[in-house]
DNA sequence: TATGATAATTAGTAAATTATCATAGCGTCTACTT
């Protein structure tokens, strides 16, 4: 079979993109396959075209809606109509009739949380599927443990589903995460395709900074100077909220914010702006990004430091899609690991916790709603109590189950307390960044580039606004010119 | 709510301890479903 004529043929493209040949051919010959590409090589293609050659239907699982709707319309422009998203977007008649006429759509995309209602999984038996794919597949590793449960039981929905060909795409990957993905979904025999998580035109710069006051005034200097657009990283939403006040205050740029606390309206309305120019900077959480398909992003700063290097694999990989030269900046103020520490702690239930709940428990006091407010559960604490107050359901062993939670507390506690440090060892690494990062990812630097990080050296005038000055100056002229034309 | 500057206290005439007050930064991310 001639791939390239084929895919001129369907998708007008020439050639292939780096790694996609690979998965396509992999999936092709019906083998499992694992695909870590860098965001912008056309992950969709890994999928979309084996679709088209397979008889049955493809299942694509995706973590956000607004992304789940932004493939759907992708599709739709590129003339496939026989796709759909199945989310609470559809109305109850909607869904209804979708679920009726499965079998006659191609695509179908669904988050992990659809696929946990009993008639989507028994409609989804009813047809053939010929491939399940799990989009940025690496949630399962970063969010399946706790905050979205769920995508710890894809491999029980795989399994209820016949095993059915799979391919799982992500732009990052440690040892961990990858097997993470592997062991949840249940794979054997599985075809790694790997491209180097390496951004050779994204300059990494670490600045350690003595107290939260400088740094302030360096990041508003640093947005000042620097060719924008950008985005600028925060832990907590209400300093994303006051950076982005002073930044707006000083007319240092046209800057929104961005974070789970607004509106799904404010949120689709500030993305928009900012895809379209209308907004040189964005003042976000790690809310802001995923999906995020804009080319000419400038610069990265972070405020605080990411919970991971992953995440800020992530972050930083949203600049420079289009090639062009573009720069990270990371702050650190001592004692800024403790914002992460508290953020990893606050979403397990204390030690506290789990003895307080067993000893109601043991008591056969049940009411959930009761328990979980009046031991102070969050919703994510409670989450993780509930899958474990489920097990409590089927077997009455209270003490064996309050041991099989703490020491799940404390592992996974552990687990997110060694990514903060790993982070934090980046930070305080003394050699090349570009190294350090790639050593972390198990990979080695093979090209030295010229821009390459702080230690090796940046000039930062390869990112900055032309003279600021000048353009100032050009103004003021026409403005005098205009003045002079109207008073004379 | 911790920190730091200044004043008051003590025993004995300089320096350490304690009290008071002003100041500041007090920090908390991520989504789906009905």
């Amino acid at each position: 079979m001639d791939l390239e004529k084929l895919l001129q043929k369907h998708f007008g493209y020439p050639s292939f993109k780096t790694g996609q040949k690979e998965v396509i051919t992999s999936i092709l010959s019906g083998r499992h396959t694992l695909a870590i590409l860098p965001t912008g090589t056309g992950k969709s293609l890994c999928y979309q075209f084996p679709g088209l050659i397979f008889p049955g239907q493809v299942l694509i699982i995706s973590p956000l809606l607004s992304l789940m709707q932004d493939q759907v319309e992708q599709f739709k422009r590129y003339g496939e109509k026989r796709v759909v998203a199945v989310n609470s977007f559809l109305s109850f008649e909607e869904k209804q009739f979708v679920l009726k006429n499965l079998m006659k759509y191609k695509f179908i995309f669904l988050s992990p949380e659809m696929l946990q209602v009993p008639v989507v999984i028994q409609k989804l038996k009813e047809i053939t599927i010929s491939l399940f794919v799990v989009d940025e597949a690496h949630c399962i590793s970063q969010w399946g443990y706790d905050f979205r449960p769920d995508y710890s039981k894809l491999g029980e929905i795989r399994k209820q589903l016949g095993n059915p060909l799979t391919l799982a795409l992500t732009a990052t990957g440690t040892r961990k995460v990858r097997e993470d993905i592997i062991e949840t979904l249940g794979l054997t025999e599985v075809t790694k395709v790997e491209a180097s998580v390496d951004r050779p035109n994204i300059a990494l710069y670490v600045e350690k900074v003595s107290d939260y006051r400088e740094k302030e005034s360096r990041v508003l200097e640093l947005v000042s100077k620097l060719r924008k657009p950008g985005i600028i990283y925060f832990s907590s939403k209400k300093s994303a909220e006051q950076i982005a006040q002073l930044l707006a205050n000083k007319k240092l740029c046209k800057v929104g914010v961005y974070h789970s606390g607004l509106d799904q309206d404010t949120r689709i309305l500030i993305q928009q702006q900012f895809l379209h120019d209308q907004l040189d900077v964005i003042c976000a959480t790690s809310a802001f990004g995923m999906g995020v398909n804009k080319e000419n992003i400038r610069f990265i700063l972070h405020y605080h430091m990411p919970m991971q290097m992953e995440s800020y694999l992530q972050e930083i990989g949203r600049a420079g899609r289009d090639g062009n030269p573009s720069i990270a900046c990371l702050f650190y103020a001592p004692g800024d690991e403790m914002l992460p520490v508290q953020l990893a702690e606050g979403e397990l239930p204390s030690e506290q916790q789990i003895a307080w709940l067993f000893q109601r428990l043991v008591h056969a006091e049940i009411n959930f709603q009761e328990l979980k407010e009046l031991g102070g559960f969050s919703d994510v604490q409670w989450r993780i109590v509930e899958t474990f107050l489920h097990q409590a359901n089927e077997n009455s062993d209270f003490k064996g189950i309050q041991e099989s939670f703490l020491k799940f507390v404390k592992e996974r506690l552990q687990v997110k307390r060694s990514y903060i440090t790993q982070m934090k060892k980046w930070i305080d690494s003394c050699y090349c960044r570009r190294e350090c990062l790639l050593q972390y990812f198990e990979e080695t630097l093979t090209v030295k580039v010229p821009q390459c990080c702080d230690y090796c050296g940046i000039e930062f005038q390869v990112y900055q606004e032309m003279n600021q000055e000048l353009v100032t100056q050009q103004t003021e002229e026409t403005w005098q010119e205009y003045l002079e034309k109207i008073l004379t």
